[in-house]
DNA sequence: AGGCCTTTGAAGATA
DNA sequence: TATCTTCAAAGGCCT
């Protein structure tokens, strides 16, 4: 996406930003954004019905609009944000402003620096983030990742990743951030009850911090409770043994995620709607209907986010989990397009003369020979 | 079972 | 450096 930071921007860059999103009219739509209700839900419902008519109201109306202007002016605020909250950050990291970048680990219980009186915000193991929304600062609700994340039995990582030195290192550092119990995760004790036991066990398959990252799936994509599976399915564990996988790390969550993640229920409790396309167009224009102190704390949220993932995974880099759908799209295409298996499928497939003619598409020769070696040279 | 849809933002890849 | 691409979450729907 273009960046169209200009750079120089501190903290009062968001506020600039954030003027651009008033401009050419769109001051009045981000009032009625402001507005937003039960009527936009309904014609959101409605429109789902009939997809053509969705595309025809929203693309001539006010969702076109708003999405042509986000894309030359929304993609301005975060870089700027970004760097207001780095500056932010950079007097708040000195002590005062503790945050629990992964609120959702669910054996800390932390300070919420959000809360007015940060009290200590207890979350539980599944908070649905409705259920916490009303009368609590919606950030306390934030859940980033869901217990979901913390499977019974932890996913191990990488054998190479105990032996960075940057997670010793690290687990210093996030002190800080998560206020650990002196003595570490260890120290903790079972009579939290909502602290997966399985968490405590030991070393093996727990990240040097302790803390079990809600970033680390397994590469199923899927939690895996391993421990359930054993019992049922042997034959599974033996060739799990056999081909251990890495799990996969994920990409932390951007600012908008969070709140996604946050508000997702609640927009579903508001309408019937299920559908995550729906939900998420929703969620996205009310974004842009957040006021930019409401944006900055999930940006400064996010921000955390990415410094502890940094921190439990020096060496990880959004490339290592790139590639993946690329491949698979890259593979049908070339099986579609450029392999034809053989010149005489090519030549059959573009209706030339199996004897003779030259395959244009691929380049075959005349199939003369008739000699195995040409197909398999094709 | 797995891909698609849909959103924004971060970051890697590419021109 | 600017632009493009991919992936993060979510869950219903479709193939």
């Amino acid at each position: 996406m273009p960046q169209l930071s200009s750079g120089g921007g501190d903290d009062l860059g968001a506020n600039d930003e954030m003027i651009s999103f008033k401009d050419e009219g769109e001051q009045e739509e981000k009032i009625q954004e402001n507005a937003f209700t039960e009527r936009d839900l309904a014609d959101l419902k409605s429109s789902l019905v009939n997809e053509s008519e969705i595309n025809q109201r929203e693309v001539g109306g006010t969702e076109s609009a708003v999405r042509r202007g986000q894309q030359g002016e929304q993609r301005v605020f975060p870089d700027k944000q970004r760097e207001h909250l780095d500056g932010v950050s950079k007097q708040q990291d000195g002590g005062m402003y503790k945050s629990p970048a992964y609120p959702g680990y669910p054996f800390l219980m932390l300070p919420d620096p959000y809360l007015p009186n940060r009290s200590v915000s207890a979350f539980s193991n599944k908070v649905s983030v409705v259920q916490q929304s009303h009368g609590m600062h919606p950030l306390t609700s934030l859940l980033p990742y869901s217990n979901d994340h913390f499977s019974p039995s932890p996913p191990h990582l990488p054998t190479d990743m105990s032996q960075k030195t940057g997670v010793h290192r690290q687990s210093q550092d996030l002190s800080g951030y998560y206020s650990l119990p002196p003595g570490g995760v260890g120290q903790i004790t079972p009579s939290m009850s909502w602290f997966p036991h399985s968490l405590m066990l030991g070393p093996s398959g727990v990240h040097p911090t302790g803390i079990p990252h809600p970033a680390i799936v397994p590469p199923s994509g899927k939690q895996e409770h391993e421990q359930y599976d054993r019992s049922m399915k042997p034959q599974v564990e033996v060739k799990r043994e056999k081909e251990p996988k890495k799990p996969v790390i994920k990409k932390p969550l951007n600012a908008f995620m969070l709140y996604m993640k946050e508000m997702r229920a609640k927009v579903i409790a508001e309408c019937t709607l299920k559908e995550s396309a729906a939900i998420n167009q929703i969620l996205g224009r009310r974004w842009h209907a957040l006021t930019r102190e409401e944006q900055a704390k999930y940006y400064e949220l996010a921000r955390k986010e990415r410094q502890l993932h940094m921190q439990l995974y020096p060496t990880w880099s959004a490339r290592d989990n790139y590639g993946k759908k690329k491949r698979r799209k890259r593979e049908k295409q070339q099986d579609s397009n450029a392999d034809p298996g053989s010149p005489k499928k090519c030549r059959a497939r573009f209706g030339l003369n199996q004897q003779t003619d030259w395959c244009g598409p691929c380049r075959c020769v005349p199939n003369i020979t008739n000699s195995v070696e040409a197909a398999a040279d094709h």
